[in-house]
DNA sequence: ACACACTATATGCTTTGTCATATAGTTAGT
DNA sequence: ACTAACTATATGACAAAGCATATAGTGTGT
């Protein structure tokens, strides 16, 4: 399960459920989205497996927090799940479905609307990228970290996909505009 | 749900579960993929909603068929869907979520690998939109019916999508080979 | 006669994911 | 003193998705 291996990735690093819920919500989630109650179950699951331990600590502001870290059993298992091929074809872009099926409202202007309301979402998610890239010691792609470097492969698929996003809705606009004038007449 | 609505969108013309099987591996799933036990319990439930009718219906070859067709209960349900504002954010791209943690492997080979095959990957989906855009009676986008040109514009999302992936891939696969040679020294 | 592929629907079981809500301590502002 | 925001973990209930498998008729090739 993809969610597992993300949450045995991360905690190479000890955290907690708390800061693991973070890091979903700052950078993880552009390419995997979890909620709450999921993180916590399943931070569970893994330590009940042995692929994680836990140990509690004391919190500064809070009631106790419970850390989490990986064990040796859990690194084989998210080195398994690295090593494998990459699964596609589990695409599940609704927004993609609506607007191909958006005929039905049998109104341009909706459709232009809701691009419009698209190319809003990607501008947004591209800044935050975009800060994530800037706030990068960019250092040469050579000489930086292992890990950095594979983030930085993923973080400019993430910056190319929304720049090209962008570019889709932008030239989408203009001709549903331009259908709208053609329906007019 | 967008299962629900998207089935609903489709049976507009009436269809059996099966031949909306077909419809999902064939085109459909580059931006919603379901397995048969889904769509199938997915119709009985939008049945039971009154969202759907169904009649049965003689095989040529095989069993009866059941032929589900959208009432007007459905077509209410799939417009306020299809009027709602897309809802983004929920990205599940575990290829990226892999090659972002690939380090761990701690050998690029198996990186270059990766890039590789999701280079063919991408390849293979990308003639199969190609071969889906030069079926197409390309007409002109301003006077096509209006169901064509919103397939059209999903269509052209897929497609940009796709080229911008394989390029993101050779300038990977180059990267990744400088860094391997750099390794070497 | 037999195997295999295809058409066709359906159920069982399990895993994942979502949403709401309970509990509880800390900090900062009014 | 009160409230809101934040830190922190957890459960209950349910919806959605995934995977295997049962059932059964038809057509094609060997």
């Amino acid at each position: 399960m993809s969610l597992e291996s993300i949450l045995l990735a991360v905690l190479k690093e000890p955290a907690t459920g708390y800061e693991l819920k973070q890091a979903f919500d700052q950078t993880l989630q552009h390419f995997w989205s979890a909620d709450m109650a999921q993180i916590y179950r399943t931070l569970q699951r893994l330590e009940n497996a042995g692929q994680l331990k836990s140990k509690d600590a004391p919190s500064l502001k809070g009631p106790a927090r419970r850390i989490y870290q990986r064990t040796a059993a859990g690194t084989k298992q998210l080195k398994k799940w690295l090593a494998a091929a990459p699964r596609l074809g589990n695409e599940r872009l609704s927004h993609i479905a609506q607007l191909v099926f958006m005929h039905e409202l049998d109104d341009l202007n909706q459709t232009l609307k809701f691009v419009e309301s698209l190319k809003n979402e990607f501008a947004q998610t591209l800044k935050i990228l975009e800060t994530i890239f800037e706030n990068e010691p960019h250092k040469n792609l050579l000489t930086m970290p292992s890990a950095d470097f594979h983030g930085s492969l993923g973080l400019q698929m993430g910056l190319d996909t929304l720049r090209l996003k962008l570019q889709w809705c932008d030239r989408s606009i203009v001709t549903i505009k331009k259908r709208i004038k053609h329906e007019e007449r």
